[in-house]
Formats: structure tokens, C-alpha cells, sequence
DNA sequence: TACCCTATCTTTAGCGG
DNA sequence: GCCGCTAAAGATAGGGT
């Protein structure tokens, strides 16, 4: 044709919601199974237990887990049953989570509000944390500037205790690097249709790993 | 400059365990970066539920989970059906919560991490961006139980007052025509990296979509 | 130690079958 | 819905600061 080119290649698109359904089923396609592939070459590479649960805009699911969904998701869970405890999983999580890393957080959040801002219906939101009264999950939504103030506050006050020298609040679990490459699509989901041709891509068995927990 | 090129740029490597210690764990970061990036970008995208949980080879705990990765995993665990739950239809419908208030959030954010940044001490903070539905990241490294008491007095307050019958509770249209899980994930497959060991996975859905989880 | 740079590798948007 | 193609966008390994 004119330009000789077969077609344009790849376009820059908008992080923001795609409003083409079919264009955003392809898109949820290609970008979930990239981001299994990258899951599993993190847990390849570095050994690290990796949880993945996407559950599609048309609610079905896939899930990923490194050695073990099941596993990952109840060790994450047994770290975590008080809400209190909760925080110290951040804690440590993000002991090590420098400025850089942050500033990319946030322009996560950016986008998400951004998003948020496009959805722009006026749902309605849910403040009873029914079953899981997890206080994170607190809507805030509908809060007064005093209300904003009082946060603000109370999150200064958390960061200048913060920036006092913390001691290590290590968990002496057992850092299993029983296995190295193994990983386990596991619980892709429950389907039964799934058996067609789910693949068991684990090199080895070695992930008996009893990573005894230490919690 | 005998090549006149400053740097190799990016090499390619093999998707195995890297022995450099230090040379994983940049790795790690920078992987780990990569994939909560595509994890929210495939929420915005496509409104994807997403939980994403990473044990570092080190043990340290990373999540990412929208709208909530407590919610997320709840789901998984339980898969509980939509329309059993209309609460919890709410909690997740509020993820398009208002917009001005989680810009009010935003602002916070960026406040606490200013603060950081003077505070100017290596990496001492806590970007909570995890399983938090409206978004606002806590940073509460180094805290101790008083001040974790103290936040959590503060967001249950904020959460009390958001709780009043400000907002009109309405009901998000029709529910949806979610089924439990009925999909076949065989595209699974389409993971180059999967293929290459196609295994038994047979018995993972086992006796149909009845039984959720197989711990 | 952490951050920055950049050449190069990898992912994927848009189309077609 | 899955597979393949093309080429631009995006991620990142190595190296430098």
C-alpha cells in the first residue's frame, strides 16, 4: 500500500479503563498471561513465593501460585489473622522500600484515581467491613477536611516515630531455597475443563518445601 | 571509548536461578516493581480483580491487591457466589468511590512522603497500597504497638464517620450474571514458557467447580 | 548503597486468519 | 476464542556515578 508498512505495531495506550469489550478481553488475555509469565520468572529467578488471583471483568478466575497457591496464600494469611498484625506485615514488608519505589506507588495510585475519576459513576460505597472488618479497608469516603486533618495528623506522627532507628523485626523463618526452579500453576481454578491442557511447567519436585513457618 | 558504546545495555539471561545474592536481589526489586505495575495496570485496564502476593527470597511480605486483597483472596477461597453476597457486591462496587475524596487522599499520601523524603533517613516507611480499597497508602514502619493503636483509632474513627447515612446505598443495577467459575484456563498454555513442560495437571479441578479449596 | 543511563530485550496494540 | 504477525512501547541487565 502506501506506506508499506503491513501494519502500525503496537500503540501507546491510556492506563485507563478500555471501553471496547472485546478489545479489553484481548488486552486481559495478553496482559494476564504476561503477567503469569513474569510471576513465575520472578519465583525462577530468586526463589521468591509469588500469589497471583486475577479474577476476570466477566468473573472468572486464574490463579498462580509459586510452590503452592494454597500455600503462599495461607502462610500470608496465617501472618496476618489479628489486624494488628496486619501492620507489622507491612512493616516488614516494606522495611526495605526506598523513596524511588514509593514515588512509583504513587504514580500507581495516580493512575488509578485517574481511572477511578473516568469511571466516574456515583456508586454508592460500603463502610460495614461485614465479614472482614479489616480497618485498612476503610472507605473514606464522604470524610470532612477535620476529618482529612485528624489523618494527616495521625500519619506525621507515625512517620517522625518512624524515622527513629527500628531494630530489626526479622522473622526467623526458614528461608527454603529447597528448590530453585519449580513452580506450580497450580489451582489454576477449579474447572474441570482446565485438565484439556494445563501445564505442569515444574522442572522438579524438589518444592516439598516445608518452609517451616515461624509465625 | 574503543567502542564508543558506554554500556552493553540490557543482556539477555537466562530465566534461572541467579547466583549473584546481590545480583538477585536487584533483580528482585526491580521485577517485583515490574509486576505490581502490570498487576494495576491490568486492574485499570480492565477492571480485573487482582491479588498479588511475593514472599522475597529474604522473607519479606509484598501484596497488591484490588479492590481489596483481602477481599480478593476471600473470593478465591471461598468463591462466594455474587449474588449470596450483596454486601459484598457494595464493598466492591465502592471502588469507584469518590473521586474528590481519595484526591483528598492522595494529598495525604504525598504529604506523608514528603515528610519521608525530609526526614531524608535511608528507606523507613511504608507505602500501603496493598489491600486497600480507597487507596491511601499508611505508612507505618517502625511503629510501635501505641502508635499502631493510635491509627487504628484514627481510621476507625474516619471509618465511623463515613459510616453515616450520608451516602444513598443504592443498588448496582442488575446483578451481574457472574457464575462461580466456569471458564477454561487452558490459555494457560499459551505461556511459551509453559508448554515447554506439559505435565499431569489433570486432577486439579477434581470433582467440579464444588469443591473450592483443596488445602 | 542506591540511583541513573541506555542499549537491548521483551511485551503487546492493532489487524488478519 | 486462539494463533500469528509487525513494529512501537515498555521493561530491564549491566555498568557507571
Amino acid at each position: 500500500m502506501s506506506t508499506g508498512k503491513k501494519t502500525q505495531g503496537r500503540q501507546k495506550i491510556e492506563i485507563k479503563r478500555i471501553s471496547n469489550e472485546s478489545n479489553m478481553q484481548v488486552t486481559f488475555s495478553k496482559r494476564r498471561s504476561g503477567l503469569f509469565k513474569k510471576a513465575s520468572e520472578i519465583f525462577t529467578l530468586c526463589g521468591a513465593y509469588v500469589a497471583l488471583i486475577i479474577f476476570s471483568p466477566t468473573e472468572k478466575v486464574f490463579s498462580f501460585g509459586n510452590p503452592d497457591l494454597n500455600t503462599v496464600i495461607d502462610r500470608y494469611l496465617s501472618r496476618v489473622p489479628p489486624q494488628n498484625n496486619n501492620i507489622r506485615q507491612y512493616i516488614e514488608a516494606f522495611r526495605s522500600t526506598n523513596m524511588r519505589e514509593l514515588n512509583a506507588q504513587l504514580s500507581l495510585i495516580k493512575d488509578a484515581l485517574d481511572h477511578e475519576k473516568r469511571c466516574g459513576d456515583d456508586l454508592s460505597h460500603v463502610c460495614k467491613m461485614t465479614e472482614d472488618p479489616s480497618w485498612w479497608a476503610c472507605p473514606v469516603d464522604g470524610l470532612n477536611e477535620a476529618q482529612l486533618e485528624f489523618l494527616k495528623k495521625a500519619l506525621e506522627d507515625l512517620n517522625q516515630n518512624v524515622a527513629q532507628p527500628t531494630d530489626r523485626l526479622e522473622v526467623p523463618g526458614a528461608p527454603t531455597q529447597a528448590q530453585q526452579a519449580q513452580m506450580s500453576p497450580t489451582e489454576f481454578n477449579q474447572n474441570p475443563m482446565l485438565q484439556s491442557h494445563l501445564s505442569d511447567f515444574n522442572n522438579i519436585g524438589g518444592g516439598g518445601c516445608g518452609p517451616s513457618r515461624s509465625f
